[in-house]
DNA sequence: TGATTATATCGATGTGTGTCGATATGTCGT
DNA sequence: ACGACATATCGACACACATCGATATAATCA
């Protein structure tokens, strides 16, 4: 959880998250086109994006897709909230 | 918003956030006690943190205290849960 | 098998930022 | 006014990380 802030606390990858539309699923070159970063450093925020449980991807023939992992986002802000509503 | 991330996305920072007991208010000093951070660096965190709104502060005498701005962030992190619930 | 495409990894570089000690600013008490 | 204390700012340094091009790995197709 305290890597979910890690991850969205750089601007381009919340940007990244954001370019997702409800259920959609993008690979490296969709996101990469959309971006004006270099194709390797999209790869290289997607990792970091995927390490951290924001997202989650599956390899399709020689493609990755990536989509937003909601039960997982859902849960840890959640939490968040949880807490922020206990903190009196 | 994004700088809300952008603040806690550091370690020290989310450390620096947890110190605070429900309604607790604590100056930079009480707060540098409890890290293994030099005051100066303590202080710049919590510049960082005031700026993001996560905190407030007020000036009492020659001591500056800290507190969790707990409105800002329900407001902040409501429109996450409301995003995440609409994202189908 | 060889060529092409998609992605990941590697190596190098540059920039941002966390870190500290020292100094400056501001406040209180004497 | 002066000294003591709390905090902020400054200057310098180090290191992490974002970035890119080039290369490597993997998969599809001819």
């Amino acid at each position: 959880m305290a890597k979910v802030f890690e991850a969205l606390g750089d601007e381009h990858r919340q940007r990244i998250t954001l370019t997702f539309e409800p259920g959609e699923r993008l690979n490296v070159g969709q996101i990469a086109e959309v971006s004006t970063l270099a194709r390797s450093t999209v790869s290289h925020h997607l990792k970091v994006l995927r390490e951290s449980g924001v997202l989650d991807s599956e390899k399709v023939g020689k493609e990755v897709y990536f989509w937003i992992n909601k039960p997982f986002l859902e849960g840890v802000f959640g939490n968040v909230n949880d807490y922020l509503t206990r903190y009196l």
